[in-house]
DNA sequence: AAAAAAATTGAACAGTGTTCATTTTTATTA
DNA sequence: TAATAAAAATGAACACTGTTCAATTTTTTT
């Protein structure tokens, strides 16, 4: 096939393969005989499946970025707070099958950490929050209040993986958007409270 | 090989297999060797892995229930919430594997629900935090009072995944036990402050 | 003891990720 | 340009999945 740039047409197409037929659809031989190159192919560009899993996971987490990071100047800390899990639910759910494959990879990945290439993307958004958190919880020390961010992001991190799926279809009937908001509002809540104690 | 309770000692059999060597261990022909019993035993007693490793799961949800359960009648609700929320904590601790292999499954299943058959344990467990919950904040009206329970449980649920694995281990040098019950006693404290509003 | 029914088996099928000798293409040299 | 060397692309083959089902073994009934 083509000549030039084989890893960006493999990215391009693996990406549009794992958006429109979902996560579990993304193996090699299909990545193969949808892109035109050849199995051999792939393993020369990216070593194995998992790397190329990685990298389509670093993309969904830097498009997540820039969706938040535009959000930056936007409003008060507490309005700014508000607006990103809005941004974030909403690109959630715009990227099921994107998100899912984060979730999913996380959990199956041989060393089960998060990689080098996509932790630094969680530490730029977690560092995006804690600015608007800076201004929102002045009175509280910075190491508390980095972990109550910590607690707070991977909150709702981890909850988001059920808006990729119906898993909760037969426990509620709760709205999934308002799910992220109830633990939001309601922690954020709490922190001001426990702030002047 | 043996006669009786073929079912039984498959899943005692297959249970030991994942406490000592991981989820990812366990496979129909590693199940069979292990356990004496062909592959097609397996598939006659269970119909297919996926069923089997459901049963786990509820066993694993079962158990649980058990531990907390224990806990009933002890101490003031706010008490009850926390020994809850301890006596969660140490389970999956104690049990990563197995703890593991429900969240791995949920998201892995084809139709990607909560199964019947370990949905009704999902449930019971809540309803047994709802009866703190009811004496902790006996000014919310029921409807809020289980959506924000609902999102509670949830958020621990899911946060709880992180605690079967070492993922976060280059995210934070958060103690992993500290991270549940902070989210617990901010998520508390809000709704304490919300409910007066 | 013979026949019928039930239970157990494991080779075989289609799928997975992965490897690597072979082929093809590209670049370099004469 | 032709011959040679280096690099890149290939896909059959390997070891592993879950799963099936004709053939075997065991148990039950007659």
């Amino acid at each position: 096939m083509g000549k030039d740039n084989i890893q960006e047409n493999l990215v391009n197409k693996g990406r549009a393969l794992i958006q429109e037929k979902g996560a579990e659809f993304l193996t090699a031989r299909k990545l193969s005989e949808a892109s035109g190159y050849s199995v051999g192919t792939i393993y020369n560009q990216f070593g194995n499946m998992d790397n190329f899993i990685l990298i389509q996971n670093y993309l969904t987490l830097d498009a997540l970025y820039n969706r938040l990071a535009k959000l930056r100047a936007s409003g008060t800390a507490y309005q700014r707070l508000n607006l990103y899990a809005q941004e974030f639910i909403d690109f959630v759910l715009e990227n099921k099958n994107l998100w899912f494959l984060v979730h999913n990879f996380h959990l199956h990945n041989n060393n089960r950490r998060f990689s080098k290439i996509y932790l630094r993307r969680v530490v730029e958004i977690t560092q995006l929050v804690e600015n608007a958190f800076k201004s929102l919880f002045p009175d509280i020390p910075l190491p508390e209040r980095i972990l109550s961010l910590q607690v707070l992001w991977l909150s709702l991190f981890s909850l988001s993986a059920f808006l990729t799926t119906d898993t909760l279809d037969s426990f509620s009937k709760i709205n999934k958007r308002s799910l992220c908001e109830l633990l939001l509002n309601t922690y954020l809540a709490g922190m001001k409270v426990l702030e002047k104690l």
